[in-house]
This record gives structure tokens, C-alpha cells and sequence, in this order.
DNA sequence: CTCCAGGAGGGGACCGAGTGCCGCCCCGCC
DNA sequence: GGCGGGGCGGCACTCGGTCCCCTCCTGGAG
């Protein structure tokens, strides 16, 4: 994609001069990846093809796994902006659904670069291990803001941290397999089925609080005691709700 | 099963001879990361500490990491073995969950080499993304335990997936408070409201398999259509309950 | 024009994790 | 007593990652 890694020992009249080294190192080391695997290519490798010293390697990246994944943190950055600045009065979780789908797209924006780095993530032990802890990340973030949002239900933090996974779960379920399909079918359309699937299950303000509900149906079999059925109804009520 | 390693410099009358060379890795590993830090400290100064080889270290442990995860790895052994032996009828969504009270005994059961491994990976990033890789493998096993049995739902992987999640996230939830109160509470009880959250959020969750339950209940809005509403009843009454 | 400051990059030394190989020694077995 | 195998130690090597110092390029001030 980039014109031309324009090396550093290469001078004259360069380009806009955006694509510069990191992009070089980028392409460079998947390159080398895919054509002769990950533990098999040395760092030192893929400074040589890019024309650049071993040290500048790691100013661009904190480790060699991380040259796979050279936007996430940027993403990560995004994601963190745009959960902050929301308002009050939305909801939480239609929020952090709608981070997850900017998650998404930094995916499917690129297909084929998804493609090539699942391969490698797939078979690679310790690049999953570094995916799991990118994916760590994003999943703390959406916990945190659902926890400063339902901190005033009861077990809010259990509620925002189960949401949190449920939902990040949800995203790479619908990513795992458009990956698997090599990119084909439209993965934005697959997540909100899937997201609406986690929405339905947990009702739409992240748990019971179930104030706008109007009909209950109790199905009880002879042999509950009443006090479990009153228990039930009332924890499918809400709390604080009994005496509305 | 090995007959006996016996201490290596150690010789004579020794105990129930079960603290091999392992034991004595982790001890001395332990005492010296609360000492003087996890990164402060080597390997060589581990194997030193416990006066074997260096070379010994890697035969008992993964990596440096591995060793202050040293029981997992029978544990989730343990675990698969647990799932694969359930007969068809059960709900799979209670078998998961038996596991992961399984799981968090193997915490609760040692409290102090629990909290103590807590503050190490609290801090240290490289042992937080190696819990990360192992809390990932059970959830992996659940996802599994559930995508067969739920595979002829509709969306069955999505909610194996999901369910998994949530799972795992409820039981991480109570360990880690558990965790920061310095092993104060009761762990197993508070997993099970924990627990009960998620089991209630997915009602049927997947799996309707609701004949060993006492009482049904359902919450309706009032903007659902009447069809939702049976079918909610019937699902909450399970598959072949319709007409007893 | 010169000088200086600062930042980007290169290079080499160094540390420590992880691995392969070999040799030892202590078993039990023949 | 000889022998083979497994557990263990020691050594050397690779490679990821860091530190320190050098060069070069640039640009601004005098």
C-alpha cells in the first residue's frame, strides 16, 4: 500500500513523509511471518528488510509481538474518549455496544490485514497470549464505565464486569468467525444480532432494574415453598421495587 | 505416579516425601518475588535459593511465569475431565457452573499463597497476561462444554460463547474481591448469588432444561406481543412440558 | 555563517529468559 | 558386576529487550 518504504539510508525529495518507519517495520515483519513463520523471524530480520536499526525497532514498538498489533492502542485511546464523553442520562450498555462496534471495524476496515494476523494469532501461542491482553484492555474499559453507571444498583460492579465479558464476548465470537470466512459477509450486520442477543439477556439497563415492566408471570410447581416463589418474584422485580 | 525424585541434596529419612524439587521451586520463588519483586528477582537466584540447577527450573515450569501458577495446569485438567463426564440429560449451564466453583476452591482452598500470588499479578504486567492466558483456557473449556450441547439452538456457538463469558466473569468478579479483602467472607457463598445473576440473565440461557426447578418466573412488558409472552411460558416451562 | 540544542536514528555492550547438548550419578534390572 | 535409563547439573548458545553513547540532520539565534 505505502509508495515505497523509502529506507533511511535514502534521502531526497520524500514522499508526504507520513509512512515512515513504523509502517516500513510493519509491512517488513509480516512479510517475513507469513513467508517463513513468527519464531522463526528474528527481530534482527526484520530491521535488515526494512533497512533500519535493531533499535529503532523497539522505539515503535514495545515488543516483538507488538509489531502485530500496531493500532490497537491507538484504538484503545479512542475507545477510552469516547466512553468518557457521554452523557448522563444514555444508557450504559447501548454505549459500550456501540465502542464494541468501533472495536469491530478496525477489523473489517482492513480485511486482509485481519485475515493475515489471524493466521498468525491462531497458531502462534505467545501472540495469543498478547491478543488476550489487548482484549483485557478494551474489556476493563467497558466494565469501568458500566461500573460508574450501575454503581448505584445492587451488585453493580458484578453486573458491569459480567456485561463487560459478555459483551467483548459477543464481538469475538462475531470476529472469530468472519475471520475464519476469510473476510466474507458482513460482520457490522452479524454483531448486532449477537449484540442484541446479549441486550436481550440481560434486559436493557444492564440487569433486573425492571421498573418499566408490567406483567409477571409465575410458574410454580407444587412442591416450591411459597417463600422461594415470593423470593423469586421479588428478585425478578427488582430491588426496592416490592412496594410500588 | 514416580515412585520417589527424593531431594536432591537432601538425603536420610525424609517425610511423606512429597515435597519434591517442585515444591521447593515455588517456595523459594515466592520468597523471594514478595521480597525483593517479581522482576528483581532471576531465575538464577530462585534455583540458588533452592539449591538446584538452573536447567531443573525449566523442567518443572513453562517459563518464569509458570511458577507462580503451579497448580493450574492439573487443575484445568481436572476440569475437562469433570465436563466430560456429564450425562446428556443435565443442564449443561449447571455443569459449567459446578466447574467454576471448582475452579475457585483451587484459589480459596490455600488463602494466603492466594493473596500473596494476587499482589504479584496485581502489579507485575507480564503475570497478569499469564493469569490472562490461563483464566482464558478454562473459559475455552466451558465455550467447548456448551457449543456441543447447545448446538442444535439457534445461534448455539454465540451463546456458549457469551454464557462462558459471563460465567467466567461472575466467578472472577467474587475472586477478586474476595482477593483484595485479604481472603476475608465466604468466597463459595458470594459465587453463588454471583452465579444465580448470570443463570437468572439468561433464563433458559440456552439451555431449558428446567425440570429439576421449582418455580418459573417471568417478567413481561406490556409493549411484547402476546405470541413472546407464550412462548416466554413455554420456554420457561421447558421443551415437552407444554400439555402434562 | 557559525554555533548550539535537540530530536531521530544507529551501534554496540549488556542482561536475562529459554533451549540443546552432554556428561554425571544413582537407580533398578539383567 | 555390567548396563541402561532417567533425573539432574553445567555449559554454551540464541534471541528479546534495555542502556548508553555516538552521529546526523535540522533549525533557530546570534
Amino acid at each position: 500500500m505505502p509508495p515505497r518504504p523509502v529506507g533511511a539510508t535514502f534521502r531526497g525529495m520524500s514522499f508526504p513523509s507520513k509512512p515512515p518507519m513504523r509502517d516500513a517495520l510493519v509491512e517488513a515483519a509480516f512479510r517475513l511471518f507469513l513467508e517463513r513463520g513468527y519464531e522463526q523471524t528474528t527481530v534482527e530480520d526484520i530491521v535488515t528488510l526494512a533497512g533500519v536499526g535493531r533499535r529503532s525497532f523497539f522505539r515503535y514498538f514495545p515488543s516483538k509481538e507488538g509489531v502485530v498489533f500496531p493500532d490497537h492502542e491507538r484504538r484503545l485511546a479512542e475507545v477510552t474518549e469516547f466512553l468518557s464523553g457521554s452523557g448522563r442520562g444514555e444508557d450504559p450498555v447501548a454505549r459500550v455496544c456501540e465502542a464494541v462496534r468501533l472495536v469491530l471495524r478496525l477489523y473489517t476496515d482492513n480485511p486482509t490485514f485481519s485475515v493475515q494476523r489471524y493466521r498468525l494469532t491462531k497458531t502462534v501461542p505467545g501472540l495469543r497470549a498478547y491478543e488476550l491482553s489487548v482484549v483485557w484492555r478494551y474489556e476493563r474499559t467497558f466494565a469501568g464505565h458500566l461500573r460508574e453507571r450501575l454503581a448505584d444498583r445492587p451488585d453493580g460492579a458484578l453486573r458491569a464486569d459480567v456485561i463487560a465479558a459478555a459483551v467483548v464476548a459477543a464481538h469475538n465470537n462475531v470476529l472469530r468467525s468472519w475471520l475464519r470466512s476469510e473476510g466474507e459477509g458482513d460482520a457490522q450486520v452479524a454483531v448486532e444480532r449477537a449484540l442484541a442477543y446479549v441486550r436481550e439477556a440481560f434486559g436493557d439497563g444492564g440487569g433486573p432494574d425492571r421498573q418499566d415492566e408490567d406483567v409477571v408471570v409465575v410458574v410454580s410447581r407444587r412442591r416450591a415453598p411459597m417463600w422461594q416463589v415470593v423470593r423469586e418474584i421479588e428478585s425478578a422485580l427488582g430491588p426496592g421495587e416490592e412496594d410500588r
